[in-house]
DNA sequence: AATTAAGGCAACCGCCGAAGA
DNA sequence: CTCTTCGGCGGTTGCCTTAAT
């Protein structure tokens, strides 16, 4: 049952790549291209198996790659995407034209964490260090997001009771704009985790009716409503359609991340 | 000059979802 | 429907180089 193995696992080689296993790598994706890893070692006459040779290609070989440091644009790029994406880096290697997912991958481990932690920032939430220990991993978002849960219950609560009151339920954003406003009095505004449970979403549909411009043109998650930046899902309050970064809804939407 | 520690990075490992048999 | 492999991903390892003592 089920397909036979790729390839024979006692008769390949592990470790460091030859230069000539390099030629013939490339030789042979030049001439028949990228793709049916399974089949390439055998008709490339190399012995390593199709995944060894698809990494050493995809991070190494590879003619479009951009060997060489990282600029002072693609450090920043990568700590804004990280603290967006956490470590997801295929996708932060997406954003960056030439660099591979690994390539990130260690160059995060090795010089951006280091330089976040001199900079007083923790590179796991991207909180100030001092901050992060003292909520000790729970965070900010988590807090929020509760709040605004109980923050709905209530006013379902008072809805119901008081049904006769056709205002109060228009009211209910205001309300939690008024609540979230006083949060930000005491927080001083910190960027909330968002939401990295994947789904699928219908197709982007611009909104006009944008909730709150003051609040969002000051804040750095412009044009999500204050439900979205939270990470609500589906929220009845949410007002823009939820789409920032490829993110609907509080739902990151991979079509929208593609790249050209 | 020799030894040790730290840093950097390529490659491996193990897991997961998709898909073939 | 079940079993197995493939392709892809993130985490980790281990080797090599460089810096410090």
């Amino acid at each position: 049952m089920g397909r036979s193995p790729c390839c024979e696992k006692a008769h390949t080689n592990k470790g460091a790549w030859t230069k000539e296993e390099d030629e013939r790598l490339i030789a042979y994706i030049k001439a028949n291209g990228e793709g049916c890893w399974r089949s390439l070692p055998k008709a490339a006459s190399l012995l390593r198996c199709g995944k060894s040779c698809r990494l050493r290609w995809i991070n190494y070989l590879r003619p479009d790659l951009k060997r060489g440091n990282f600029t002072e644009e693609e450090d920043e790029l990568i700590i804004k995407l990280h603290s967006l994406l956490g470590n997801k880096w295929s996708l932060i290697a997406a954003r960056l034209p030439g660099r591979t997912d690994n390539e990130i991958k260690n160059y995060w481990n090795t010089h951006i964490k280091r330089k976040l932690v001199s900079m007083g920032i923790d590179p796991a939430t991207h909180r100030p260090l001092h901050e992060a220990q003292q909520n000790n991993s729970i965070s900010f978002f988590k807090a929020g997001n509760n709040k605004v849960v109980e923050f709905a219950k209530r006013e379902e609560g008072r809805n119901k009771s008081s049904s006769s009151s056709s205002s109060s339920s228009s009211n209910s954003s205001e309300k939690m704009l008024m609540w979230r406003r006083s949060e930000e009095e005491k927080t001083k505004w910190r960027c909330p985790d968002l939401n990295l449970e994947l789904s699928i979403s219908p197709p982007y549909e611009k909104k006009e009716d944008i909730f709150d411009y003051e609040v969002l043109n000051r804040e750095p998650l412009i044009g999500l409503c204050f439900s979205c930046k939270l990470g609500v899902k589906n929220s009845s309050e949410c007002k823009c359609g939820g789409v920032f970064l490829g993110f609907s809804r509080g739902v990151l939407d991979y079509r929208s991340l593609e790249t050209n």
